[in-house]
DNA sequence: AACCAGGCGCATA
DNA sequence: TATGCGCATGGT
């Protein structure tokens, strides 16, 4: 089977190239909140507590300062390396609308992001838009995240969340999300919510054991399960696919999507909400 | 100035 | 089980 990624060294760093990556799309599609694309091009944020700057670069990306050994044991499972993201959209590909999307929008891959950081920013992300989301992610973290050496603010842990309690939260201006918030770190830090264990469960079980934190229901838990617990067959349904499914596929998703209807609903979202289906 | 934003909890039937 | 409404905040 063909690798799904090459890498190059270099003195700035490695240079990754694949015909399924567009760390573009892929960090500024909606599933991270902590991104973002300056006028340049060039690509900077936080994923967890790490810190990462991406070039584009002729023929891939230049993750700079990193290395090999980094990228390696890090970053190659945040960007869903492990999993071959050409054979899965070939096979999509044999549904018209899902076609357009991927031609649209070609290299989307699915971030494998921390667990509490998807639940937390997820609950966030509810009845909001997404630069307000970032607004207050990014404040959460300052208030309440790590700093690394240069400054830059890690995902705060479930339990710092926790000892800020609802009034404390009131500077990231997160409104009637906040009690939520804190009922989620509650919920982890007691180990009444376990990462380890839903992510073992059939869907739907995960899904009901998401739904009993406060705050949660079964769009942020499909959100929690895909973007942060690797589960490329959940299926968030929110505004922009309720309306793909009513108009293109009103009996359910085409067969071609099986096992990876999370990895379609990201490429439909996308090209929905750019009005190109 | 109303309306909307990657929803959810709660009340009502 | 299925609707409908209010919710904090901020941008158009």
């Amino acid at each position: 089977m063909k690798k799904e990624y090459s890498l190059k060294n270099t003195p700035d760093g490695v240079i990754i190239s694949s015909e399924c990556f567009d760390a573009t799309l892929t960090l500024d599609c909606g599933q991270a909140f902590r991104w973002t694309v300056s006028g340049n091009g060039d690509i900077s944020g936080m994923a967890g507590n790490r810190f990462l700057e991406i070039r584009p670069c002729d023929g891939g990306y230049l993750f700079s300062g990193v290395t090999e050994e980094q990228f390696e044991t890090f970053w190659k499972h945040y960007f869903d390396f492990e999993r071959s993201y050409s054979e899965i959209c070939g096979t999509m590909a044999a549904d018209p609308s899902l076609r357009k999307a991927l031609d649209f929008c070609p290299g989307i891959r699915i971030l494998r992001q921390e667990p509490w950081e998807a639940l937390c920013s997820f609950i966030i992300s509810q009845n909001n838009n997404i630069p307000r989301i970032k607004g207050i992610v990014e404040r959460l973290c300052s208030l309440l995240g790590e700093k690394d050496d240069s400054g830059h603010s890690a995902f705060p842990s479930a339990s710092a969340v926790l000892e800020a309690g609802v009034d404390g939260l009131a500077p990231i201006r997160a409104g009637f999300r906040a009690k939520y918030i804190i009922s989620a770190a509650q919920s982890v830090v007691s180990g009444e919510t376990d990462f380890s264990l839903i992510s073992s469960l059939p869907l739907a079980d995960a899904e009901k054991e998401l739904c009993r934190i406060k705050g949660v229901g079964p769009k942020v838990a499909q959100c929690v399960l895909l973007y942060g617990l690797g589960r490329c067959d959940a299926f968030p349904v929110d505004v922009w696919v309720k309306r793909i499914m009513e108009e293109l596929y009103p009996s359910g998703m085409p067969g071609c999507t099986k096992g990876f209807e999370g990895i379609a609903q990201q490429y439909l979202f996308h090209a929905k909400r750019n009005g190109k289906i």
